[in-house]
RNA sequence: CGGGGUGUAGCGUAGUCCGGUUAGCGCGCCUGGUUUGGGACCAGGAGGUCGAUGGUUCGAAUCCAUUCACCCCGACCA
């Protein structure tokens, strides 16, 4: 199953299709640009989606569902926001097929046209805040806090497995508050609870900050991001929230009248991740023997092997982990015993190394007779032999060791991989040094656009709270407060 | 959407230039047996409209045309 496969110093973007193939989180179908998420694959998802769910309960939010398509009109409404999605929307034109009166399989009945044509969602803040409208009307009826998990469709000329398709999972918080201030405290918060998860769940450290006006959402005051740096030294923005002032207010005319009796437009944030985190988590910590995942997230922390020569021997060693599996079932670890005797313990320890489980236990006959079995663990390779009645303690123990351990390699690898440059000539040095270049920009757009046609580097965030240091813009020459940080991105 | 490449069994491939028996091999799969502490071994077996459509030909995996999908590079992309 893993044999044949590259590796990431070969080619990592080869590497990288491979692994998300032969470890069986998923593949292409046969609709262009759209993956199936196969049950491995999703085990993932959905684990991300409890935390971030639980997280946006937490924070107040409550879940809803808003319509798949978008009458097109609605689209029109708000002008920068036509601009930013128009050429990547699917659009319902028809509602009926027939047969082919040639007798040649089945057409679109041309009679069956739509009067208005419906788009199928690249993004709901055009359908929600219509809805909102007749939502609110006093200001006691804020702030909403609503969430949705759903399906959206971009239709993208190059796709790849979960970094770009064209239907993607994600979920996308929309809210309506009364005042700007409050809007952007609800903007802030969530890139914190992004910041939290990607950090404390994924174990993959983020940098967060603030998008230039190239890289702001279409239709946004103001867009917060959070950047993390793959292994090749390429920045995935993993979540974004953003401030959308009254734009989509104006747009769909939704009003509130205040405590004083005055009547103003609703002030609004949306904020969404996406299954793009599922390849950000995969170039993260995966390694040349396959995937590698944070004990948080994996669908199985341990594994166990059982080791044996005759059928017989497997009874007394299932007994053994009968006992080990509740203690640690107990503990809300999630456990995986594979007596399967169709397969050798060699290729299951292959397997499950390949599929990226956390910890692995293997019990043989020798382990029976002095009471002990080997603990395996995933992120350095290596092993131990535990004495049976401190296993579960050691294990707990253990994936906590892990989860951090991923973590905290990640973000030596990135801050190893950030490096800073105050000359033309330095900065296109260190940007093919790969990672993250913290530089001078005088703030303009022509700029940022120069240095990205030149060297195919963006903008990646704007530090929210930036180390004041007057320099010159590496480009232009001209005056900047601080540095910013570009890095060729995903 | 432009340039290049690749489509042969579940996967990886030989054969294609130069048309000619029944399309070959490895992995995987099925059956039986022996095995089992890092991808076991032996024996037997199943599995193919050669990406699709149309054409040339006595005859097409092979030549021609069209088309689809995937990969790489570019353009595009919150």
């Amino acid at each position: 199953m893993a044999k044949n496969f590259s590796s990431r110093e070969e080619n990592y973007s080869q590497w990288y299709n491979d692994l998300v193939i032969k470890a069986d989180l998923a593949e292409n179908s046969a609709v262009r640009g759209c993956m199936v998420i196969k049950p491995y694959g999703y085990a993932i998802w959905e684990k991300m989606q409890q935390a971030l769910d639980t997280m946006f309960k937490e924070t107040g939010h409550v879940n809803a569902y808003f319509p798949l398509f978008i009458p097109k009109s609605f689209f029109s409404k708000e002008a920068s926001h036509v601009e930013g999605f128009a050429k990547e929307c699917a659009v319902v034109t028809h509602y009926r097929l027939k047969n082919d009166p040639d007798g040649k399989g089945i057409i679109v009945d041309p009679d069956a046209k739509l009067e208005e044509e419906l788009i199928v969602r690249p993004t709901s803040e055009t359908i929600i805040w219509d809805t909102y409208r007749n939502w609110i009307q006093s200001y006691r009826d804020l702030p909403i806090l609503v969430n949705q998990w759903a399906n959206v469709v971009r239709w993208e000329m190059r796709t790849r497995l979960f970094l770009r398709t064209a239907e993607f999972l994600w979920q996308e918080g929309h809210t309506a508050h009364a005042t700007s201030d409050e809007a952007l405290a609800e903007a802030r918060q969530m890139l914190d609870v992004y910041t939290n998860f990607a950090e404390n769940w994924m174990a993959v450290p983020v940098l967060k900050g603030v998008k230039s006006p190239n890289e702001r959402f279409a239709g946004a005051i103001e867009t917060f991001c959070i950047e993390a740096m793959m292994q090749d030294g390429k920045a995935l923005q993993a979540g974004t929230s953003h401030f959308l002032g009254q734009n989509f207010a104006k747009a769909f005319d939704v009003k509130f009248l205040s405590k004083e009796n005055q009547l103003d437009y609703v002030w609004a944030t949306s904020w969404g991740v996406s299954t793009r985190l599922m390849g950000a988590l995969v170039m993260s910590h995966s390694d040349d023997n396959g995937l590698v995942l944070p004990p948080k997230l994996a669908p199985i922390q341990v594994a166990i092997i059982p080791i044996y020569r005759k059928i017989e021997q497997l009874g007394p060693i299932s007994e053994k982990v009968d006992v080990l599996t509740k203690e640690l079932k107990a503990k809300g670890i999630s456990v995986k015993f594979d007596s399967r005797d169709s397969y050798t313990p060699g290729w299951k320890f292959n397997e499950y190394e390949f599929k990226g489980v956390p910890v692995r236990v293997a019990i043989g006959p020798r382990d029976l007779e002095n009471g002990t079995a080997e603990v395996a663990r995933r992120d350095n390779l290596t092993k131990e032999i535990v004495p049976f009645d401190r296993l579960a303690e050691y294990i707990t123990d253990l994936l906590d060791q892990i989860q951090s351990n991923l973590f905290e390699r990640a973000r030596l690898f990135r801050d190893a991989n950030t490096r800073s440059a105050d000359t033309w000539e330095e900065f296109i040095a260190k940007l093919d040094e790969g990672g993250f270049v913290k530089a001078h920009w005088d703030g303009t757009p022509e700029t940022e656009q120069k240095i990205k046609d030149i060297t195919k580097a963006t903008i990646r965030l704007i530090p929210l709270t930036p180390d004041p240091e007057a320099g010159k813009c590496i480009l232009t020459g001209n005056p900047s407060p601080h540095r910013v940080l570009f890095a060729r991105a995903y």
